[in-house]
DNA sequence: CCCAGGTGGTGCTTGTGGCGCACCAGTGGC
DNA sequence: GCCACTGGTGCGCCACAAGCACCACCTGGG
């Protein structure tokens, strides 16, 4: 404090009241309606409902004792006061916006690698991650289905989802990895409606020890599933062994035998008809969980990109999956 | 982007990426930090707990990628891309809260107008005023005890801080008040060692009937406290009846009786032994709670200077307070 | 004429980010 | 060696931001 030291003190140390900011996300959505024109337009624009933005800018006005915005049908008009604030505040955000942007260029890889279990990849990820790219355009990302997890002490991807039985024993997390869920879908037991009508009929799990089970290549699944309703000495179940998750469901709709899914691989089947849930809403076929887990390494969980992209995949999710688990959707 | 239509499109209609602002609390602490060149000295200037800046800033640091300060034993330097970021990012802050002060200068009185029972002014208030003119040099402050509340309506003060017994019936509020519980504090009976030594022994509620009651005129204070403990029938009370409740503590100092008083006010006597708390810790007087209540109209409630105002407040009175619920004390 | 599709406002519930506390480890001066 | 600084961190609390669902209002078109 007592010399400049051997630096160049080229920032004020003592401003007048630096203090007395205004709530920032106030002003950030006063920003956005003054460039819109409009509480939700710039609601949208910031990705909040118009509610909040509403009351930032009420709250804006009331903290600052000033009225910044009209309301008026066809949307909000800046007052003058309003107009001169606007005009300073939207540019110095942009200074800090674009500093940021430098900054943000030089610091970091842009990129996003994302490893993800096949099925999920395939019937959800892949047609939702357009909508996240257009979000963010600032960063690049890759997808890439695996069977296995990246090592993630390496770097080789950023970002992992994988899916759980949670009947099964949890393989545990290297003390690196942090995981969080991103959803519970049901774990069903699925069949062509023609593989249905000429084999035996199923009323419980039983019943299926009978059929033509088909497996996922290298993992018990099958048998994991049936021990969970309790049932003990299954020893080699019959049935063909498949390498993917999805070979299995092709299978099954080609009337090949009954497949272990969960409801969100199967959806687009189930929708159509080619594919039947056995026992669905039937108390002998209690649900079986499975969790879909988005890990990463611990010491990135907070880094700008795989935040927002966990931020925006955590809230896709509860948009579109709800249903997936309760026998009503 | 069309056409600039009729007004003056000064302001970028659609900044590259708006979205990628960092987390402002963050930035603020940043800027706090590069401008004092150190997390806790940061954390004093901002009011706040140095673990928030320090966690602030490495979520900064974490969400940009790039490294911000060096921590050193004798502080927190900036590195190269610290300072130029810090460089930019200051004076955008600067610019914003200039703007902000000229509009707080146009559309407002600075002032804050505030009313309060004398007791709390005494003895807590007016002692620590000062602090918050000092961290607040833009208000100006008017404290006015008073014995009742202003008239809210027409704007007769800002501010109200009252206190209320809570075993007594409350007065309600009209609904262009809203308020806040703000301290809880156990009202008491006390007299000097004098008076005690010289009168008969209090081993309950009940023996003081007999004793010379100081009473506040205008309130039954003395009936309300007593019936609270069970008692019934009390009848005409004897002892003076002085006009105010510093009048009675004043009695009680100087040997006339007994007093009720709230422990706040009564606080600094009971310290320096000039008055004693009848039945301290004595299961025959269980405590009965009073509570200080901040009041203003709800309309107001969110506006700046108040809000600064109750959030100081309610802070300061949690630094000071906390003990004197509590036998402990 | 009313109805559909805009606008902004608001009461209620929930989730979470900001926060203080208490404690830790490292450093350097006396 | 002690003490007074520095910054870091696990924990729990809570105020506030956010979402949701719904409201009132306006306006243009069938």
């Amino acid at each position: 404090m007592a010399k400049p030291s051997a630096g160049k003190a080229r920032t004020n140390p003592n401003p007048p009241t630096r203090q007395s900011l205004p709530p920032f996300e106030a002003v950030r959505a006063f920003d956005a309606v003054g460039r819109l024109g409009g509480i939700r337009r710039a609601a949208q624009w910031l990705d909040r409902d118009h509610a909040v933005v509403s009351r930032h800018i009420r709250m804006l006005e009331s903290w600052l004792g000033v009225q910044l915005i009209e309301r008026k049908p066809s949307g909000a008009l800046l007052t003058d006061d309003g107009r001169q604030y606007h005009a300073v505040v939207a540019q110095a955000m942009d200074t800090i916006a674009y500093a940021t942007l430098d900054l943000l260029n030089r610091g970091q890889h842009k990129g996003l690698k994302i490893y993800c279990a096949p099925g999920f990849a395939l019937h959800w990820l892949s047609g939702r991650l357009d909508a996240f790219e257009a979000k963010n355009p600032d960063i690049d990302l890759v997808l890439r289905p695996t069977e296995a997890s990246p090592d993630f002490a390496s770097h080789e991807a950023d970002v992992d989802i994988r899916f759980n039985a949670t009947y099964e024993e949890q393989p545990e997390l290297p003390a690196l990895v942090r995981s969080r869920i991103i959803a519970r879908v049901p774990i069903i037991a699925v069949a062509s409606q023609e593989y249905l009508g000429r084999s035996e009929p199923i009323a419980g799990p039983a019943d299926l020890l009978g059929h033509h089970l088909l497996h996922e290549d290298a993992f018990d699944t099958w048998a994991n599933w049936l021990t969970s309703y309790g049932l003990e000495h299954i020893g080699a179940l019959s049935g063909p062994r498949l390498s993917q998750g999805h070979l299995t469901l092709e299978a099954a709709r080609r009337g090949r035998g009954v497949a272990l899914a969960n409801r969100l691989a199967a959806a687009r089947d189930l929708q159509s008809g080619r594919l039947i849930e056995i026992g669905k809403g039937s108390p002998s076929f209690p649900h079986r969980l499975g969790e879909y887990v988005l890990q990463m390494r611990r010491d990135r969980w907070g880094d700008r990109i795989p935040r927002r992209f966990r931020q925006w995949l955590i809230r896709a999710i509860d948009r579109d999956l709800p249903a997936l688990g309760d026998d009503a959707g």
